[in-house]
DNA sequence: GGTTGGCACTCGTTCGCCCTGAGTGCCAAC
DNA sequence: GTTGGCACTCAGGGCGAACGAGTGCCAACC
């Protein structure tokens, strides 16, 4: 049975384990938080909240430390979201409207993230795959080379160049350029790349071969997932806060490296909603010590990325949720904003 | 003086402690290097070299570690580059020709020098301002609102969103085109915005407003430095292998956040001269226990960006600098391609 | 029945101690 | 100039004692 004051016992280890990083004992906690009960209390309190798994005993003589699933309690039934401060609202806006593009606007956000939270941030580009074409631009360089532009309704830009085998006319390239934005623009990635596929039957003989070569670069570029995995961190020197380097700090930075570890990381919660992954929750047992505090971003509660922090399990959740959702707030605005 | 025998036990001693992290002694020394001479004869050498300051004793009883300015000295006179192996050659090779686009090359040198070299390892993008302009597109995507995409020589593109007040004909944005591209293409991108602004005195009058409109934009995304500052940076779970946490990992953590402080330790070395930074001669002086290796990169010796690596002062010099020479290289021989 | 104060007990941490051994500097001999 | 010998230094490791934070349990209390 888990009654009101065991909660608030559990709080109240939670909070302490978070500001001290040791420990908790049973004098500290009611000298700390105004519990109105005397220690022996708190220790039968303790004994049965160990009992049931909620924290743990390092040692015999030591204090208690939360254990994962004290953690999910208190992430679950206990923490409030800390409001943010006025000046904190004031530094998100004003830095992210100043944003002037979609890389600024996810460069900025996962700086301001870090130094929020002091935790490690991390920021997906909003998803390829999920965004529509924009417009297809095709620049003639040279006349047998061709510069192929994708422009996403998030902002992004991609580009690529293609050789061709034979010189192509500028009124051919017109042609062509007009023909793949008649067939992708307005539609969905995937869709588009299609269609753009298709695109060499449909004109002259001896345009072909340059569609062809056109098309697949496009199509290519529209498929090609590499760029669906990039994301932006910042804040690893908040690392250095960690207790332990090898089991918490190293596996960490080797993760960060990764960025398709990373993705898996943040996982996919929908916008608005906060996730909090806590310890061996998370799918990597080396990361068994670090806990992710993640949300989806997008206008219109469509989600196109995720973005959130990674820190110890023993890290300020009331904290870190909240600058995770204020800042994917803003995100999702701004895109929201560009998009009209 | 120092003798050629004293470079070879200075030698010794570098490569001793690089490899072990550990303090060497005269005993050890005369017994993994075939130095031909008693461990008497190299203590005299060691107390020469302490006494011109290239080694130092930590304490009474231990053996000599090098000072920065023995490192500077094995590097000048010593350090004879390590070849490449050949699979390291092939590695290299195969993994940058299979690049796609700018970004990619940048993100595979970055991941590959830090592997090759088990450092952190920066790579800065190309410079903007040093580059010339190839084309510039404008894409009207509503009719008061236009993209605006930068496309440089190195194979970077910038874009940018402009609102206009009033709506812009298509022929008038074709004209807008032909114009911006006459002045600017072929041109360096500081000379190309200076033109630029000058354009909406050469135009017709309804269309001075969009003009100038677009022109501010362009000549603002030529001038920005901000997108100068960009580096990637790799290989941050390297750092885990540092002995002390505080002296030498935190400071190197928080460097690797601020690209302005990475783009002066990078330096401004020529292409193909390798330069190398040893602890205290840096700028920085959080950074006494670092050293950089760095050197610069572009098509036909001009200097376009600079790349290396960092590394505790203790690092394998030879190595990083064969690795890094030959990444730069590589890249060097990529973006030239791109631009013939 | 829950709460409290008292008390014996546990055990990790810290400190001082000694000892060991690697490494040195110096000197006399070669 | 090089070498072997030797006394000296001193960081690091191992050991044991003292310390103290924190506990569990029990009897008394409300």
């Amino acid at each position: 049975m888990v009654d009101d004051r065991k909660l608030d016992v559990l709080r109240a280890i939670v909070e302490d384990y978070v500001a001290t990083e040791e420990p908790v004992g049973s004098k500290a906690l009611v000298e700390r938080h105004g519990l109105g009960v005397s220690p022996a209390t708190v220790r039968n309190d303790m004994a049965a909240l160990e009992e049931e798994g909620y924290i743990h005993q390092p040692h015999t003589s030591a204090g208690r430390v939360p254990t994962d699933k004290g953690y999910r309690l208190f992430v679950d039934k206990l923490a409030t979201l800390k409001p943010m401060s006025m000046a904190e609202r004031r530094a998100i806006s004003t830095l992210l409207d100043g944003a002037v593009d979609l890389d600024d606007v996810v460069q900025k956000s996962v700086r301001l993230l870090s130094q929020l939270t002091r935790q490690v941030a991390i920021v997906q580009y909003p998803s390829l795959s999920r965004s529509t074409v924009r417009h297809v631009e095709l620049v003639a360089l040279t006349p047998t080379r061709v510069m192929v532009i994708l422009i996403l309704s998030t902002g992004r830009v991609e580009q690529r160049l293609v050789e061709l085998d034979a010189e192509l006319a500028d009124t051919d390239l017109a042609e062509l350029r007009a023909a793949v934005n008649r067939v992708s623009a307005g539609v969905q990635i995937a869709a588009a790349a299609a269609a753009v596929v298709d695109l060499p039957e449909a004109v002259r003989p001896e345009q072909a071969d340059a569609t062809r070569a056109i098309a697949t670069v496009l199509a290519d570029a529209m498929s090609d997932h590499r760029s669906d995995e990039r994301v932006a961190v910042s804040g690893t020197a908040n690392l250095a806060r960690y207790g332990d380097f090898d089991t918490a700090v190293r596996p960490l930075l080797e993760a960060l490296e990764e960025h398709v570890v990373l993705l898996k990381l943040l996982g996919e919660s929908g916008v608005d909603a906060v996730t909090v992954r806590i310890g061996h929750e998370g799918p990597y047992s080396e990361l068994a010590a670090t806990s992710v505090v993640a949300t989806g971003y997008g206008p219109q509660e469509f989600h196109l990325g995720s973005l959130g922090v990674v820190g110890p399990t023993r890290m300020d959740y009331p904290g870190s949720m909240a600058a995770v959702r204020a800042v994917a707030r803003y995100v999702s605005r701004i895109l929201d904003e560009g998009n009209q």
